[in-house]
DNA sequence: TCTAATTTCGAACGATCGTTCGGTACGTGC
DNA sequence: GCACGTACCGAACGATCGTTCGAAATTAGA
């Protein structure tokens, strides 16, 4: 049920890493495409090149295999967040850093933003997920608390703070769904204009 | 494959199209829970309290039922859209009346939005969701007109409004994900909300 | 009341699903 | 070169999937 034990030697440990995330990315993509539940694992062993004991070798489960998406998407993402505010800086500049951050971490996981999307119902319900969620909402109570901070020292002005969050985490989250990788707009100009919309109607 | 056709006795018509209904606000729910893949027609016999044949009797097929379920998200969104830009207005008016609409049928059709979001990979690529990705193509290109014509009469300015357009897909789409029937906000209060934040940032 | 249209049942179908496992081939370190 | 940890194969398994269909039950209209 778990996946194989990697390789004791390290010499072989660094090319079943390599394969392992070869492997994740490329269900990352087929799922985002197809869906998770309509993605065979003969879909995957045509895609991988591997053959069904081959890739269950690598991933131990098709579920273990979602997980390992949402965690590559969420854990480096919640890993910087933290850096970020933990540098000195304004509520203002923060917020800034945050969305560049942000949206480049989309651009370049695209796939795994829109398989963590759609697969919602089970993240949000399922027990087995609760470290998932916990990481989501990690991230997005950084995001609130630099939104109060900027409330707090006059920087900012919300109608509603709660509903600017919801806001502006639906915007964010919904660009994976546009976003194209050479599209009119990079992932910094998104960043910036979706701040720009923020603070623009956060200042008094 | 098509449903069973529809008793041409007017009488039997009437219960036949509410019983349908019924099947399809109750596959919605547990298609929105469980995801449209991951619920089998087994749960869907058991919360219908119809039998497998019984069901067939309704829907024709579980790729109809899900066809349904956007019809009936999508059809009367449209149509209302229509009629608010066909009555005499300005930008800013009419734009208020699409946001109090469109969220009001949000709050009305949850399940069929959360499903909808969930299934946009079915919905976006393959060629029998044609008609449905027309609509929802339509029901943008509605506000996006009446954006267009705010910047036009110069009671809107954006930085850029295809951004714009997509931030205000992005964070209404995703209310469903949040809103909750009794929550501490009404889904006129949302819209309201949404709308202060486009136009404080879309003036000058 | 009789009949034909309608509604519902549920066993059964073939297809496909995720997963397992015994086996083979390969590379590494001794 | 020997032995063992590792990589991969692919047929096969039981479970479950969406769907069908002939028959039974129910109902409406004459």
């Amino acid at each position: 049920m778990p996946a194989a034990a990697p390789p004791t030697r390290p010499a072989l440990r660094a090319k079943y890493d390599r394969r392992q995330q070869e492997v994740v990315a490329t269900a990352a993509r087929l799922f985002a495409e197809r869906g998770y539940q309509a993605t065979s694992m003969q879909d995957l062993t045509e895609a991988t090149g591997l053959a069904a004991g081959g890739l269950y070798h690598y991933i131990g489960s098709k579920e273990q295999l979602l997980f390992r998406i949402c965690d590559e998407l969420l854990e480096p993402l919640l890993a910087r967040a933290r850096e970020i505010v933990a540098h000195p800086g304004s509520a203002e500049q923060h917020l800034h850093e945050l969305m560049r951050a942000w949206l480049a971490h989309i651009e370049a996981h695209r796939h795994h933003m829109l398989v963590f999307a759609q697969e919602r119902h089970v993240i949000e319900h399922e027990p087995q997920w609760r470290e998932v969620r916990r990481q989501r909402k990690a991230f997005e109570k950084i995001l609130d608390d630099v939104l109060a901070r900027g409330e707090q020292d006059g920087t900012m002005t919300f109608a509603d703070r709660g509903l600017t969050l919801h806001a502006l985490l639906g915007m964010v989250n919904h660009t994976a769904q546009w976003l194209k990788p050479r599209g009119r707009l990079s992932a910094e100009q998104i960043a910036d204009g979706y701040c720009d919309l923020l603070l623009r109607a956060g200042r008094t």
